[in-house]
DNA sequence: TTATTGTCTGAAACCGGTTTCAGGAAACAC
DNA sequence: GTGTTTCCTGAAACCGGTTTCAGACAATAA
């Protein structure tokens, strides 16, 4: 029978450094955390050298336990399969080890009830700031929260809860779509997206892009779900007489698959019937065809971002909330090589 | 100037319900625990009603210092861009949240410094098991944190360390793919690894490879490493003179991509001039061509069991350290479709 | 009736750290 | 030589829980 508890039991804590070194508790805690000046350099060598010979390692659970400081940071994730979460978490992370702290991400499988428990959850291991990637449905919670700490939008504006947002300039991107489809001459565009499900990004982006092209004297809009009869919708689009060449604009990655997958169905030969523009830059659009052109997000760039927000706040700033944009990037490939009249 | 700590140790703490219900500490703590049936009707309505009252939430690190049970799970990811190591954690992420435990996950990026790191940072937070998916060079480490709680290695072996391992049937697999290529009569087969870099599953699905090739008589291979020259290489091994058709075999799935991307490269027409197989099935294996057939792993399935293995140790399981091998599904796309002869 | 058992409860010690506070020693000023 | 100041140190309280232990009380047995 093993036991587990009592191996962790055995474990050397700082009092056994205190003895060792013949020294009190207070002291080897001033020597582990910030206040070694204090301390003079015959027990510091002493401490030091008892640390070293026992393999001492403070107990973080203990530590932020009177300290307040755990040094841990929460991330609320809507659907980690998705690969714009993954890279942003990458940068989250990247950043939380560049500042000495630690990331917990929580996953919610865009699920409302698991939000609620990941948020309890993460509230009573006292993590001390978070990032929020989810719906935010549970506002209650979240205000409640965010009076605790702080706490940034990733992607996602919630209504009425006013902390900082980082993510994509939406207004700018559509804009950039639509100019580089105009330059390419294509005329009657649908807009493909995952279902709007009360994300604020999707409904940004659709509600933008009705906006924009409804501007735009020479071209033509629709916007269209994703689902089960994506293929059919996609075949009707197609089907219907022209207003001139069609393009599609697939308003994130997994739309860009769903769709991808959807044309392939329908025996649809890419890029020579129908232009397609995704925003997201996944490492397989160079491969469909002659390639996706694609809106790249500064992931990595916006998972940092998210994390500095979070450490100015933690270190006392309190402006208003502030929302960062940035701007994506173009890359085009065969999927809109089309010539220009 | 915000003021977060202060917010933090405003919360509603043990103390008050216990005041605010007019009991000790200790009931309530009993209340909270598992020990709910030593208390009378009474007492346990006064507590539940003041918990409810104040909204008391426990603070986890606290129980956790005194109880020992942290009910926090640690993964070490070598590479969390990896499609692979993503659906392994969401397994293992969705059987810890069936069973209460929450999940902190470290991505080492491949860096055995931070791997070090990572390992000490778990282990100061008192996690009760740990899932690994490194290297496990830091062999000293391990060992030690071997004693203090369960561990459970994925796709991993680490030489001398006897910890349970969940993976991929390496053998079969290859058998397998070799036994479906051979049926479509590839007879020259190319594996393309990701370098070796000391991971096991890589080394041992080259060596089953090798092994079993050389027992099939009309069937020849060869070893490739991914790396700057693979476009070369590919186009050096496309160029040699035929003993039969010529297939590539993919030991992972960031090995089909940078192959797909090589091949794109050189212009070779795919699946015509070469056959694919791939470890692994990522969603846009279906979009290149006429589709990537795959070798997919139960990915969800092993995440899971990798955390059911800790669960078992965790509740006193002492029996010698468990191999759990997966079998993979075979997945035909037109990369393979080569008529038999 | 008394002795015994069993059930429920709270005081206090404890987990492993941090922090306050008071005091001793050395350094400085007068 | 005394009076301050400064520097370093340890005892003890504290963080927010859990657990042990002993006592109060009711219920049962003798």
């Amino acid at each position: 029978m093993n036991d587990f508890s009592a191996a962790q039991r055995s474990r050397v804590t700082m009092l056994d450094v205190a003895e060792h070194a013949g020294v009190s508790k207070a002291s080897v805690s001033r020597f582990i955390g910030d206040d070694r000046a204090l301390l003079s350099d015959a027990i510091a060598r002493r401490i030091e050298q008892s640390i070293a010979e026992l393999g001492y390692r403070p107990n973080q659970m203990a530590r932020g336990l009177k300290r307040g400081r755990t040094r841990l940071i929460g991330m609320l994730v809507a659907d980690i399969r998705n690969p714009y979460s993954i890279a942003v978490m990458h940068g989250v992370e990247t950043a939380c080890r560049r500042h000495g702290y630690s990331l917990v991400v929580c996953n919610t499988d865009r699920d409302d009830e698991q939000e609620r428990q990941h948020l309890a959850l993460l509230r009573s291991y006292n993590i001390e700031g978070l990032i929020v990637n989810t719906l935010g449905h549970h506002r209650d919670e979240l205000d409640e929260l965010k009076r605790e700490m702080p706490l940034v939008l990733v992607d996602r504006k919630v209504d009425g809860l006013d902390g900082d947002m980082v993510g994509l300039n939406n207004p700018q991107a559509i804009e950039m779509a639509l100019e580089h489809l105009q330059q390419r001459s294509y005329r009657d565009v649908l807009m493909v997206t995952e279902p709007y499900d009360g994300t604020s990004s999707r409904i940004e982006r659709v509600g933008s892009f009705q906006k924009q092209i409804s501007q735009r004297e020479d071209m033509r809009g629709a916007v269209l779900e994703t689902g089960s009869s994506l293929a059919n919708d996609l075949q009707t689009f197609l089907n219907t007489s022209d207003s001139g060449p069609k393009a599609l604009f697939c308003a994130n990655g997994v739309a860009a698959l769903a769709c991808t997958l959807a044309l392939r169905e329908i025996g649809c030969q890419l890029f020579e019937d129908v232009g397609l523009i995704a925003l997201d830059d996944l490492d397989w659009y160079p491969l469909v065809g002659s390639g996706i052109t694609a809106l790249a997000q500064p992931t990595e760039e916006i998972g940092e971002r998210a994390f500095e927000c979070l450490l100015k706040r933690l270190r006392g700033d309190d402006e208003v909330a502030r929302t960062l944009d940035f701007a994506p990037v173009l890359i085009e490939r065969g999927s809109t090589r089309r010539q220009a009249e």
